[in-house]
DNA sequence: GTAGCGGTGCTTTTT
DNA sequence: GCACCGCTAC
């Protein structure tokens, strides 16, 4: 193997062997980078794949750090175990449900289908007397709790003080939804982690483990929670050979219970750590890094550390306000255009926001300029309306008892509402040959029993003669269209869906394996334009971790969008708000545009619009100063957005300067 | 009991 | 843009 590439610090951690190991080190200093020569390392030394575990926060990151090791050494590295904690605990869920007391053929829950269970319950407890939070605000609090391991009541105090005289009816309903869940033997994400962290407390799952894997490696380790951090410790073997990644400035999951406490006491819990800090920053050119630097200073708790790079460049980063949101995105586009007539590849360019619906705007003009584009974060494929109902179906082929996927097929017949689905959800989950035909019986006289039958005769074919996938989806297809084409107008968009989702299915064999992955590791959203290869990233900041590109724009920064309101009066939450944008800044290698709207549409329907403050991270005039500040203005001739200078707020720049960065097609030059 | 209409209210981040 | 609610007509 070839190790010319790392430097001192990089090369001890490849080699490092045996004994825990922390690897904390700042943004695009090669954190990743060392996992994959690690795992190279170790396989090129003899050790077995199976030995090794690869724990990252999505799955297509660990199989890109096993793709890039097995390119690196073996091929064999492909055969290292790799997954995110959920997919992890899923695998030995599997292998031990009977300790569990589960049937073998139990389903996941997603998030909605895990609200739509709490809501059946729900519905019981209503009362005109007590206000009940909605379903979701349900489903956040028990998710919330279980993931910071902290009490309900105090949760609901802080932050939904007129719930707090509902708590025993909202124990209640968590205790139900606990018992719902067993019975129809389904986990939701949450309850991956804990039965898994059950699991590990029986001798026979801790032999199973510690004898399986014997090097254990987390990427992102900022982002793990205290019950992964649990689940992770009682993984090891005697050696303990855990090392972990990570960068405390990058902690933006602590939402979902992450915090930063499992990598700054560390060499307390595991003795005899070996700390390897990595310093140089080896992905963006340093003026980039001067903003971000600048940015985690206002970071509370000392954790900052610098960052530099030998990537000198004299272009400092943008920053760009514009009228509104959409002459923002008219400005993205035609900078775009203009980096690829200068030969830059799409792939090369993310947009980044803070929430998903921020690049709305952005999104119909760059199909208006067909330049194709795939979404990360937000709502994911399999969460479409019309991609749901087909997965209900397979999903009652896989877990006959799964009601929430009965009922979302049942409400699909015409004439067939809420009373009649309850009736029939009574006797669902314990339906034999006999009780189908008692069951069909009942509603013989019904308009809808011709359909009704269909149904349940297709379901009883099905679960008895399995097909293939494939086979299933077209059957399925033919089954659902009628109702398909009956329930959404616009059934002819969405059945371009429908079509992407049958070549996903036609990849798998097992419908188990079909469901669980798409439940695991949820399919963000297709491209607008599958055939082209390069394509435009547009990206939560949460899903762009660990990423890079060359060129990032970062849209739409103003306050109470980043940081979002949601954050206000809340420290710890702001705190948060900030580690995000450091995470944006640090993605981008080459170019980088930060966007202020002066004005946003408070709803997308709405005509009146807002005006927007600048983000409380950006006003102090030693970060301004870090970057070029300018105004988008049009061109009355052209028709072309410019840059210009006429700024109110902020200190005009030298008009040499900018003449040479804003015209659009004037390039920027780099001294690399 | 169901379907369909219009009005209202609100949008973080993810496995 | 979408989910949710209440109302009304079948
Ligand atoms: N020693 C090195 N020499 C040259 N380039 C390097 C070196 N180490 C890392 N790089 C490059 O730096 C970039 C960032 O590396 P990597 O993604 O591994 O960083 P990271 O620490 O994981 O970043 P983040 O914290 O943002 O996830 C990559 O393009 C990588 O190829």
């Amino acid at each position: 193997m070839d190790f010319s590439t790392l430097n001192t610090n990089q090369l001890k951690a490849v080699m490092f062997n045996n004994g825990p190991a922390l690897i904390i080190a700042g943004a695009g200093s090669g954190k990743t980078k060392t996992l994959v020569y690690r795992v190279a390392r170790l396989i090129d030394d003899g050790i077995s794949p199976n030995s090794i575990l690869l724990l990252s926060f999505t799955r297509k990151a660990a199989n890109e750090i096993l793709t890039r090791a097995s390119k690196l050494s073996n091929p064999k590295c492909q055969y290292v175990s790799g997954g995110t904690f959920h997919s992890f605990c899923h695998s030995l869920i599997k292998r031990f449900h009977h300790l569990i007391n589960y049937s073998n053929s139990f389903s996941i829950f997603d998030r909605s289908e895990s609200e739509d269970l709490i809501n059946l319950i729900r519905k019981d407890y209503v009362s005109s007397t007590i206000d009940l939070p909605n379903k979701s605000t349900l489903s956040n609090l028990l998710s919330h709790c279980f993931n910071t391991e902290s009490s309900l009541e105090s949760y609901l105090i802080d932050n939904y003080p007129q719930f707090v005289n509902a708590i025993e009816l909202i124990t209640t309903i968590f205790n139900q939804y606990k018992i719902r869940k067993m019975e129809l033997s389904v986990f939701d994400y949450d309850d991956l982690l804990s039965f898994s962290k059950l699991l590990l407390t029986h001798k026979e799952v801790q032999d199973f483990v510690q004898n399986s894997y014997r090097y254990v490696m987390i990427d992102e380790y900022q982002d793990t929670n205290n019950i992964q951090a649990d689940i992770v410790s009682n993984l090891l073997t005697k050696e303990q050979n855990i090392m972990a990644v990570g960068d405390d400035c990058q902690s933006i999951y602590s939402f979902r219970g992450a915090n930063i406490s499992h990598i700054l006491n560390f060499s307390e819990q595991f003795k005899n750590t070996t700390i390897i800090k990595l310093e140089q920053n080896y992905r963006s050119v340093q003026p980039i890094l001067d903003l971000s630097n600048e940015v985690i200073k206002f970071h509370s708790s000392a954790i900052s550390k610098s960052l530099y790079s030998d990537f000198k460049s004299t272009q400092k980063p943008f920053y760009i306000e514009s009228k509104n949101e959409w002459d923002q995105a008219k400005f993205i586009v035609q900078k775009i255009q203009d980096l690829l007539i200068q030969g830059t590849s799409l792939s090369d360019i993310a947009v980044l926001m803070r929430s998903s619906w921020h690049s709305n705007d952005l999104e119909i003009e760059l199909k208006k300029s067909d330049i194709p584009f795939i979404k990360v974060g937000g709502s994911k494929f399999i969460e479409a309306s019309h991609i749901k109902d087909i997965m209900a179906y397979f999903k009652i082929i896989s877990n006959s008892k799964d009601i929430i996927s009965w009922s979302r097929v049942l409400m699909l017949i015409e004439g067939v509402g809420p009373k009649t689905v309850s009736e029939l959800l009574n006797i669902i989950p314990n339906l034999n040959n006999q009780s189908i035909n008692q069951l069909l019986n009942k509603y013989k006289s019904k308009k809808f029993f011709s359909e009704l039958n269909k149904l349940f005769t297709f379901f009883n074919n099905s679960i008895k003669s399995p097909a293939s996938v494939t086979e299933l989806f077209e059957k399925v297809f033919d089954l659902n269209l009628p109702y398909f084409e009956k329930k959404y107008d616009d059934y002819l968009k969405r059945s371009l869906d429908l079509n992407n989702l049958k070549t996903i299915a036609s990849r798998y064999t097992l419908l188990e394996d079909f469901i669980t992955e798409l439940t695991l590791d949820p399919i963000d959203s297709l491209s607008t334009n599958p055939n082209d290869n390069s394509v435009l990233t547009l990206t939560t900041i949460h899903s762009a971790k660990g990423l890079e590109w060359n060129t990032v724009f970062i849209i739409s920064i103003i306050d109470g969008y980043l940081p979002s309101s949601k954050s206000f009066d809340n420290n710890e939450k702001e705190q948060e708000e900030l580690r995000l944008l450091y995470v944006a800044i640090t993605r981008a290698k080459l170019n980088l545009f930060i966007f202020k709207p002066q004005q946003t549409k408070s709803f997308s329907s709405s005509t009146n619009s807002m005006t927007t403050q600048h983000s409380r991270f950006l006003m102090e005039d030693k970060t301004l100063n870090l970057m070029e500040t300018s105004f988008i203005e049009e061109d009355y001739q052209t028709g072309l957005l410019e840059l210009n200078s006429s700024f109110e707020t902020y200190p005009k720049l030298n008009f040499d300067q900018l003449s040479n960065s804003t015209k659009p097609s004037t390039s920027i030059k780099y001294n690399l």
